[in-house]
RNA sequence: GCGCCCGUAGCUCAGCUGGAUAGAGCGUUUGGCUACGAACCAAAAGGUCGGGAGUUCGAAUCUCUCCGGGCGCGCCA
């Protein structure tokens, strides 16, 4: 509501001041620091003084005066050295608020243009862990965010399932541990073969370092996954399948769901690459290199960022550094990672003349259904996939560069439009503090023991595991709610303690913009207090009780009457909104009002982090107000029944922004 | 060397498309459960927004520079 209201508003100062002035600027509005200064300010007056040359004061006490009115805007003043600060009708606010609560979602059409994000990522040759569900979590709740804006969105994982790390492990299990096919296969039905693959996975690490021949091995091993014959070929299949599953079944826990997993397999077998490479060849967009260090493979050539080269740069440079130039094709005639990401990349904007075929891979708790690419006809029933107008890639900061050489290549293959609709969504990493890596038994050189975070490796095997953070999020949280409610049935306990670990955890991860390094520490972590996702259940959790409780209570039929009166507009709202009085109720009223301008701002800035922040401050705005009036005790009808309705405005709204963060309100905890 | 990111309270972080008195959580100290659930609330203490210069009516926010830290720049993915 708070979204419409300040549109409104800024929409009305354009057209005036178009009209009266004969100016044309960009119109901001900001929250004024004090509820007293109103609700919507805007300092445009101070870039008007200066076209006009006049004081801002004076020109702002001009508008003021003549602005017609503005439909939910009370009145507006002049403040401070000339802004126009916009006061809300609060009870019209109110009103439109609660009839608009839970219903603020778009529903996107059919035949919307596409955006897909592709997220998660994991490489499928061992356990996830922390750094990956930070993926995760944030490309779903911006999935579900961008769905709520009313965007049509196409969510697809890349499964790397023919590279180096699955080689490793394949290695492992024919090499160190002697297995056949049919023998890791069994295993793949046992119990966590994730972490089964986690160990080996270290230990092939180790047994490469101890001599530099078995590189070799590594290297025939990779060569056979990807044509994909041979016994290795047959393994990488088993185990990286298994362990994809193992990801979603971990994923599941924390409710992300996947439309469809584009298979590097398929990439490659079903001829993407060689598609794309004519298309390169042709366009001019690479060349082969017949010198210099680079000889041999056909490469990119990438505009030089800056320009501008003046006279210093003479004397002792190297004579023709070839520096911007990518290799897109190794002189083996192999192609890299960012060869199969490009021509990947043509395929998702519909620019590649080939397509996947489809197979259902995977059924998520919530029923909906994760396809997978695939060698073999098609599935019935096969959606539409790919054909994106707008692509955002969650990948983690440090692939910024193989992500601009993407973006290059379409460019350079004329196709402006979608390099410009392919978004790199940069995130940075989790690293461990570390107190917690010592904890964990990790030796910390001491230099590092000194820094905010030490980054750990997954080739040693260092990390937190993901299914064991959320094992020891819900064991947790069941120790409190089996404290609390005893008596109840186990299953109901062990659903709530889930829904809070569940709550903690994505809040966790949210609670960060995207540039900021995670420190991880279980300590923080595991919290339930404070600025945590429990915090906010626990506010909507207060609202259900006084809520059951007002229904069954003596004045439940009286408060029925009310609210209904209340819905019609029959209440008078001024005495208990109005200044000075009423301000507390108005700013509870305003926030629960404004998930609208903030779902906006957060998809705006890629930032689901301010969503994380805007369900807290409700939670807690909701909190101080629960302490100062006792609702279900209030004497007077009209006014309980007020107090009633804002609680259960709060709840809406509670509900929905934890739902945009994959977050559940558990009835009780 | 080039490029990107970061430096805000004891700690962890918001605030950065310029705007009014720089905020939150944790931690510390003190107070509040016979009222709708204390996973809570109230109060206090805590700041040269890394240093300097510039642009501006106005700078934590933009520019430059210096200091300190992280990351990227492979015929790896």
């Amino acid at each position: 509501m708070y979204k419409t209201i300040e549109e409104r508003f800024r929409k009305a100062l354009r057209r005036h001041i178009h009209e009266r002035y004969k100016a044309d600027l960009p119109i901001v509005t900001e929250r004024p620091p004090k509820l007293a200064m109103g609700e919507s300010a805007s300092p445009v007056c101070f870039e008007l003084a200066k076209r006009l040359k006049k004081a801002p004061r004076a020109i702002a006490q001009e508008i003021a005066n003549s602005l017609a009115a503005v439909e939910g805007v009370a009145k507006v003043e002049v403040a401070g050295g000339g802004y126009l600060n916009a006061y809300f009708d609060r009870g019209a606010f109110f009103l439109a608020a609660c009839a608009e609560e839970g219903r603020t979602a778009k529903s996107a059409a059919a035949d919307a243009p596409k955006t897909i994000v592709e997220h998660t990522a994991i490489n499928p040759n061992k356990a996830a862990h922390i750094g990956h569900l930070r993926n995760a979590v944030l490309g779903d709740t911006f999935v579900r965010l961008l769905r709520h804006a009313g965007r049509r969105v196409e969510v697809q994982n890349y499964i790397d399932n023919t590279g180096v790390q699955v080689a490793d492990v394949v290695l492992g299990f024919l090499h160190l541990e002697k297995k056949t096919p049919e023998q890791v296969r069994e295993l793949t039905r046992g119990e966590r073969f994730d972490y089964v693959c986690w160990d080996l996975y270290t230990r092939v690490t180790q047994w490469l370092a101890e001599d530099k021949a078995r590189l070799e091995m590594r290297g025939r091993m990779l060569k056979e996954i990807e044509e994909g014959h041979g016994d290795a070929a047959r393994m990488a299949e088993i185990v990286a399948t298994a362990i994809v599953h193992c990801h979603l079944r971990t994923l599941d826990r924390l409710g992300i769901d996947y439309d469809l997993l584009s298979q590097e397999s398929e990439i490659l077998h079903l001829k993407f690459w060689d598609a794309a490479f004519e298309m390169l060849k042709k366009s001019g967009a690479i060349q082969f290199a017949t010198e210099g260090k680079s000889a041999g493979c056909w490469v990119m050539e990438l505009p030089k960022a800056g320009g501008e080269e003046q006279g210093e740069a003479t004397a002792e440079e190297e004579p023709v550094e070839e520096a911007e130039a990518k290799i897109i094709v190794r002189s083996n005639g192999t192609v890299t990672y960012v060869g199969k990401d490009i021509a990947y990349h043509l395929w998702k904007f519909g620019l590649l003349d080939r397509d996947f075929h489809y197979r259902k891979f995977h059924r998520h708790p919530d029923g909906h259904e994760a396809w997978v690419t695939s060698m073999e006809a098609s599935d019935a029933g096969t959606p539409q996939f790919g054909r994106a107008k707008e692509v955002f890639n969650v990948i983690d900061s440090r692939q910024a560069y193989p992500q601009e050489v993407v973006a290059a290549g379409l460019r350079a293959l004329g196709h402006t439009e979608q390099a410009e609709h392919l978004k790199h969504f940069a995130y940075n990493v989790v690293a461990l503090t570390p107190r917690c890596a010592m904890e964990m038994g990790y030796e910390i050189p001491a230099e590092e023991a000194k820094r905010a975070y030490v980054e750990v490796s997954g080739r040693k095997g260092q990390g937190v595991k993901a299914d064991d953070l959320i094992d020891r999020l819900e064991e947790s949280a069941r120790a409190e709610v089996d404290a609390r409610h005893a008596a109840s049935p186990e299953e109901e306990r062990a659903a709530i303690g889930h829904a809070i670990a569940v709550g903690a955890l994505r809040y966790f991860l949210l609670r960060f913009t995207r540039s900021t390094v995670i420190a991880f520490d279980f300590k923080d972590a595991l919290s339930f207090e404070g600025e945590t996702g429990p915090y906010v259940q626990y506010a909507i959790v207060r609202v259900n009780g006084i809520l059951r409780k007002g229904a069954e209570g003596a004045t439940a039929a009286e408060d029925a009457k009310n609210l209904s009166r209340f819905a019609k507009g029959e209440i008078a709202l001024g005495g208990l909104l109005d200044a000075p009085g009423g301000d507390d109720l108005w700013e509870l009223i305003l926030l629960a009002g404004s998930l609208d301008a903030r779902v906006d701002a957060a998809v705006g800035a890629q930032e689901p982090a301010f969503v994380a922040r805007y369900a807290f401050e409700l939670a807690q705005a909701f909190n101080v107000f629960y302490h100062r009036h006792h609702i279900l005790s209030e004497g007077e009808a009209e006014k309980r029944a007020v107090l009633l309705r804002i609680t259960s405005l709060v709840r809406g709204t509670l509900v929905e922004a934890l739902s945009l963060l994959g977050i559940t309100a558990p009835e009780k905890m």
